[in-house]
DNA sequence: ATGGTGGCGCGGCCA
């Protein structure tokens, strides 16, 4: 089995403990993590390492940063999107066995027609141009990680207040969509799930208690890979912990 | 109601 999580930890500093319990508690073979915001000489390798495993890491101050946990060794290490001069930390991806693990944290984009929004279409644009080369390249592929877009109304808690929204709006859905029409499988969708299953909760308003959400932490395997997925879950528990992420890990599990 | 909460880092940005 191949198990394979996705968390945005909204600071790795903050919620270090967080984090290794929860991968002594499930032991994925790996995790990737989003909004480390931790720079490099600053990340807790001893930690990870003592929990038994190995960590790519691509970290910035302040803001952004990637890291992605492995049991095995990975290889072929990428931090940039080819063709995007970007400063902002938000790709990791690596090759475990014959798996290429792409971490990403998606661009937020602010507010619909903003600056940030442009940036973001931009980005999910080199993106596919990138997932291109990958599907014809590699054996198998994941992408996963906070997209930062909910791909459809049953993964929003309120469509009508959302509608149009960022996170929501149909040029965002719209760029997913292509990612996925390159043959990219939301296995989350695979199984059977609870209405109004979420991963992440605005902090305000008590969003987490009231069911408040969206479904922005996904994870797409490649159509010969999605095959082989046995499950895929979102686990809500480290959400109700004290001073959780405002993120909550995104599981799937491949007979690999 | 254009708020609310949390992280970073110490004023204001970002989510």
């Amino acid at each position: 089995m191949f198990k394979i999580a996705t968390w945005n930890v909204n600071s790795l500093k903050v919620r270090h403990n967080h984090v290794l319990d929860w991968l002594e508690a499930e032991k994925p073979d790996v995790l990737a993590l989003q909004e480390t915001k931790t720079q490099d000489p600053n990340f807790p390798l001893e930690a990870i390492n003592d929990a038994g495993y190995q960590v790519c890491f691509a970290g910035q101050k302040t803001f952004n940063g990637v890291a992605t946990f492995t049991k095995k060794p990975a290889a072929d290490v990428i931090t940039d999107l080819p063709g995007l001069d970007d400063p902002q930390r938000r790709v990791m991806g690596c090759r475990v066995d014959d798996v290429f693990v792409l971490n990403l944290y998606v661009p937020n984009g602010s507010e619909v027609g903003s600056e940030k929004y442009a940036y973001k279409l931009g980005w999910l644009e080199a993106l596919q141009k990138y997932v291109n080369k990958l599907i014809t390249d590699e054996k198998h592929v994941i992408l996963l990680g906070d997209f930062n877009i909910a791909p459809e109304d049953r993964d929003v808690h309120d469509p009508e207040k959302w509608q149009d929204k960022i996170l929501v709006s149909e040029p965002e859905r719209k760029a997913l969509l292509d990612l996925q029409d390159k043959g990219l499988v939301d296995v989350f969708r695979l199984f059977e799930q609870e209405e109004k299953s979420f991963s992440w909760w605005d902090y305000r308003m008590m969003g987490f208690r009231r069911n408040h959400g969206l479904r922005i932490d996904l994870i797409l395997a490649s159509q010969e890979l999605s095959k082989l997925c046995s499950a895929s879950y979102i686990d809500k528990e480290p959400r109700r912990l004290e001073k959780p992420s405002d993120h909550t890990p995104v599981v799937a599990e491949f007979d690999l």
